[in-house]
RNA sequence: GGAUCUGUGGCGUAACUUGGAUAGCGCACCUGGCUUCGGACCAGGGGGUUGCGGGUUCAAAUCCCGCCAGGUCCA
């Protein structure tokens, strides 16, 4: 679906092509010389800069000659020459018919762009290791995703949501210690908490505890013990980190944000999804196993059989990388390359499925991969976008080019990763999970905090009922906190403070909320039930600058979602919600000059908040009607 | 040692991928605006050699090269 931005946008382009060459110049120059003017008219276009490069003239005087050869818009009301740049005029009334149009069609139940074509990806988050509460750390990951999910929907992407669980790894083996150890680190477990906060606690302890007492070999064996299917701590393991997703999901559920899949890295394991991919790997002749040397025992992919590696890996020290360890314990990019193989199809879906959760607030079930069950048809993407921090971009980049040397080009190509920038604490602290710097910036602490100061500014003048006051509190809070995590471009580092986080003013979530629910009052005092209007009572400055924000909706959502950047919507939000409150300020809407006024001013309040809403819920975030 | 990300008014950021007209916005500061369709707001003002130095170009925050500073990874 074109926006009316996009559709006249083509129109241009095309009619200056022709001018072009009627004129006798390349009309390929004309690639992105066309936008939004800056200073004067409504759409410019620089082409006249390049073209002066390879014809005699100034560009004013061949601005000229193309404008003189422009076939007529019936969208354009008049085209000016000025300082080089052709400026084009739109016919107000016209522009603004074609924008209402296309807003009031959006259906938000539907995609806005078929840019994704139906093909099928997978996205991956947060993907926390069980052995702490969601940290602000993890939560802008959960943020990330769930934003950028959206989006993928938006454009028409068949979407599966998962969450790899690493139940095997240091971390998971850590927490377990803790707590079959809980006389040794003095901690009793206390069942009135939250189960993920209880368990961070026994896993910093512990971790305390084993780097004091060097316990790093006992560590390693029960990894080992974890590894093996049929012990008593592979299963002590396995229900323990369930227990901790579960708690998980009761924050991200408050957050609202869901999945479709958990994967297990211990079913990678023992649904033989890792055996099946070493096998490809050996018949490839990617791997060795050297019988001595540094990396006797183990299995191992040799560098140089990788063929060109990209820059990341020019210096390296080390010229292989290893997969499996001498005690037969395979490591994180084993697993981690095995289910890549599976996300892409290149792995028959051996894993057998059930529901983890029959229905999530949201309506769908959670599923996810486990010793029983059957077979479902997930995986087998053609795209992935993994939401993992910048830290791990080297594993990425490891992933990927194993995947190319393979011959798996396509889905080397198509593996994203958005390696989005840590969260640091004021001072410089970072957040640790071994190291507890997470208490008290907890994903929890976080929502009930913003969740308190949104109530106590809810005033009287709505008299809401408890009840409403509390969701109107949350939605709000949510408001707040998704917005500050998605602001930023994602590779920006973010300091946390919650004078930041609790911001209500300026460019943030509330602000939008707000004028969100200002429109909304507007079109509930005026009993307008139809979206009928006359499109050539809207024609002063402050309604036409609505009006071009709205025209560039399904630009701005294809944009976000190419780039992998929800902070594109963030701003496209503010804008919108800038360009309603000028209008608002500088107009009467309910007591216009007339009816006709009325109605068509309603109609574009009615269009604002259609796509201020859609724009919100792409960041995951409610809109409320008072507040 | 190599790689990678970041550097924009006092602070926080957008625009960089695809070069284009006067570098957009928020916080803080100053001025003005509610017997008002909702002040969690609006209008206006002061504040910028876009880290530094070269290069390419009619045109550079944007592209190229070299530095500097900070974060991160290979570890």
């Amino acid at each position: 679906m074109l926006s009316s931005y996009g559709q006249i946008r083509e129109e241009l382009y095309a009619a200056l092509a022709d001018a072009l060459e009627a004129c006798g110049y390349d009309s390929g120059l004309l690639t992105n010389t066309v936008d939004f003017a800056k200073t004067v008219g409504d759409i410019s276009c620089s082409v006249a800069f390049r073209v002066a490069k390879a014809h005699p003239g100034a560009p004013g005087d061949i601005a000229k000659n193309i404008a003189d050869k422009l076939i007529k818009n019936p969208r354009v009301q008049r085209v000016s020459i000025d300082n080089g740049y052709i400026n084009f005029y739109l016919n107000r009334e016209r522009f603004t018919k074609d924008t209402m149009d296309y807003i009031f069609d959006a259906d938000p139940a539907k995609p806005i762009s078929n840019a994704g074509a139906s093909e099928k990806a997978i996205i991956e988050y947060p993907s926390a290791n069980p052995a702490h509460p969601l940290h602000v750390g993890q939560l802008r990951n959960a943020i990330l995703g769930n934003s950028v999910a959206n989006l993928y929907s938006a454009c028409g992407y068949r979407l599966e949501r998962e969450d790899y669980i690493d139940d095997l790894g240091l971390q998971a083996a850590h927490a377990l210690w803790g707590s079959m150890n809980r006389d040794k680190i003095g901690l009793a477990f206390d069942p009135k908490k939250k189960f993920d906060h209880a368990l961070g606690d026994a896993y910093v302890a512990a971790y305390k505890y084993i780097t004091d007492n060097k316990l790093d070999e006992e560590i390693k064996k029960l990894m080992e013990l974890m590894d093996q299917e049929g012990t008593y701590e592979s299963g002590l393991a396995r229900k323990q980190a369930e227990e901790y997703i579960a708690a998980e999901r009761e924050t991200l559920f408050a957050y609202g944000i869901y999945h479709d899949l958990l994967v297990w890295e211990s079913d990678v394991i023992h649904d033989r999804l890792l055996e099946k991919s070493l096998a490809i790997l050996e018949k490839l002749n990617l791997v060795d196993k050297p019988k001595d040397g540094k990396y006797a025992n183990c299995v191992i992919i040799d560098l140089k059989r990788l063929g060109n590696l990209p820059p990341e890996f020019k210096g390296l020290r080390e010229e292989a990388k290893v997969l499996i360890r001498a005690n037969g314990v395979p490591n994180y990019l084993a697993k981690d390359i095995a289910f890549h193989m599976w996300k892409f199809g290149i792995l028959d879906n051996t894993f057998k499925f059930s529901e983890f959760i029959g229905r999530q607030p949201n309506g769908m079930p959670l599923y996810t991969t486990g010793r029983e069950g059957e077979r479902m048809r997930f995986g087998g993407a053609k795209k992935a976008v993994n939401i993992i921090d910048a830290r791990q971009s080297a594993e990425q980049m490891m992933v990927k080019v194993i995947l190319d040397a393979m011959g798996r080009h396509n889905a080397a190509k198509e593996l994203n990763h958005l390696a989005y920038g840590v969260v640091e604490l004021e001072g410089g602290a970072t957040l640790a999970g071994r190291k507890g710097t997470w208490v008290g910036h907890t994903a929890d602490d976080l929502l009930r905090e913003a969740t308190e100061k949104a109530r106590s500014m809810i005033g009287e003048r709505f008299r809401f009922q408890e009840k409403e006051k509390d969701d109107t509190a949350v939605k709000i809070a949510l408001g707040a906190i998704k917005f500050e995590f998605l602001r930023f471009s994602p590779e920006k580092n973010i300091t946390f403070s919650w004078a930041k986080a609790l911001n209500f003013q300026g460019d943030s979530g509330p602000y939008c909320q707000y004028t969100y629910a200002r429109a909304l009052r507007l079109l509930e005092d005026s009993g307008i039930k139809d979206k009928s209007f006359d499109p050539d009572e809207i024609t002063t400055d402050p309604e036409f600058a609505l009006i071009k924000q709205l025209s560039r909706l399904v630009e701005v959502v294809e944009k976000s979602c190419n780039e992998l950047r929800p902070n594109v919507i963030a701003d496209y939000c503010i804008d919108l919600s800038y360009a309603f409150s000028n209008f608002y300020e500088q107009l009467q809407i309910l007591k216009a000059p007339d009816e006709k006024h009325r109605h068509s001013r309603l109609a574009l309040t009615l269009a604002f908040a259609n796509a201020l809403k859609y724009s919100l819920a792409l960041l995951g975030i409610p809109v409320v009607n008072r507040m």
